[in-house]
DNA sequence: GTGGTCTAGACCACA
DNA sequence: GTGGTCTAGACCACG
């Protein structure tokens, strides 16, 4: 599996479920139409509530990441537009940075380091 | 006032008021040096608690934006590093878009129009 | 319990709290993995209210001594560096002895014979 | 004058005046008999209300570091002993520092460093 | 008047 | 059950 759960980790299990498929989908290693693991399978590889990997995958569909169907488990798919707080919580980034007298250049070379490495995974991932 | 608290809102009013100050200094309009309100004069004035004001006010000290002082009150000051968990926020935000299929040259553009708008504001206020 | 609290002292309860756990870790009592009592736990044990130990709590886990989870508590986790106050404590605390005429000798005298003791009871608790 | 008021400071300015008068007997500045500033001069050379001075002024003398005289005004005086909360100060702080991993070694260290230079400025002033 | 500390009691999110 | 957040009201230290 890809996913890596940190039981210490201030943020809740069910965000680090959220975050994960989202950089899977990202990376490419999730393309869509890819099946996810069924809640059950999944709570039981990680030992942890069936209800936090359902608030989980109900938030990544509420989200429009992935769509879930009886039986035929969660599927991935690439479709929606940004959150409606996406751009706040850049902006709430952006601002932390830029206040602690951090260049604009230097900001924007973080992004791009971190979008570099999704297309490099991505591709590696569709040449496979 | 420069504030706006959403009471309703699900993220905690601690958290507002501190992104809010930060993205204050980030855009210029409070320069180093400048006194925030006390902890009793803003609580009264959004009609919050105290304690939720002085949550607010400790971690921005902690964070390096602020030095809270016995008689004067709150002052800004900008030093401090970035907090451990940005880079992870940011990369968990880029994921996100990228997720979505949109383009890294859009969401860099996002980030550039942030940040330009920062600096703008900075001018304006180092101009007035 | 290992803690001792004076309501009359003129420390303040949550720095008391603060400075007998991480004595505690000091001297091996609490290993790293120890669960410390719920807050809710100590502040009822103590007669205490809880938001004075959430205030230790919060402390000690600012400060790398702990680490605070959801559901489990409160773990002792042994990282991060000095304060960076520390040194001018130290400094203050020197000061005071060697300005009483007690010679250099007699105060390292002090100091190692408190380290000592750490370090005996370290060794005790891990043969134990 | 040897006193360096830091009005922004965490530490209360009557704890700073007390400190490095402390400082100033430990490193031989202030050898016994020596005259300190009047409670209204040194108020006014440092900007500071009369009461600031005269609290930190009382604190010495009953802590036995000065002599508050009638006209004369106060004298430094060395003698006493430790004061009561010295050596649990003194313990807190060793914990802080063997808590984090620090060897026994490097904390005494750290404590001969600071004695070191008491020391070595002792001499100086005495030679002068 | 400022921030710092403590208490009492409440609701929510998480698992 | 855990910690996280918010409210209400109190006293103290500092200057």
């Amino acid at each position: 599996m890809f996913l890596m759960i940190e039981i210490d980790s201030d943020k809740p299990i069910y965000m680090q479920i959220r975050d994960q498929v989202i950089e899977g989908i990202a990376s490419g290693q999730l393309p869509a139409g890819t099946s996810l693991p069924s809640i059950r399978q999944l709570a039981a590889d990680f030992g942890i509530n069936l209800h936090t990997v359902n608030k989980a995958y109900d938030l990544l569909e509420r989200e429009g990441f992935i769509q879930l169907r009886r039986k035929t488990g969660a599927v991935v798919q690439v479709s929606g537009t940004l959150s409606d707080t996406w751009n706040e919580r850049l902006q709430a980034l952006m601002a932390e940075a830029y206040a602690k007298d951090v260049s604009s250049a230097e900001i924007l070379q973080h992004c791009q380091l971190i979008l570099g490495e999704f297309a490099a995974q991505h591709k590696l991932s569709n040449n496979s």
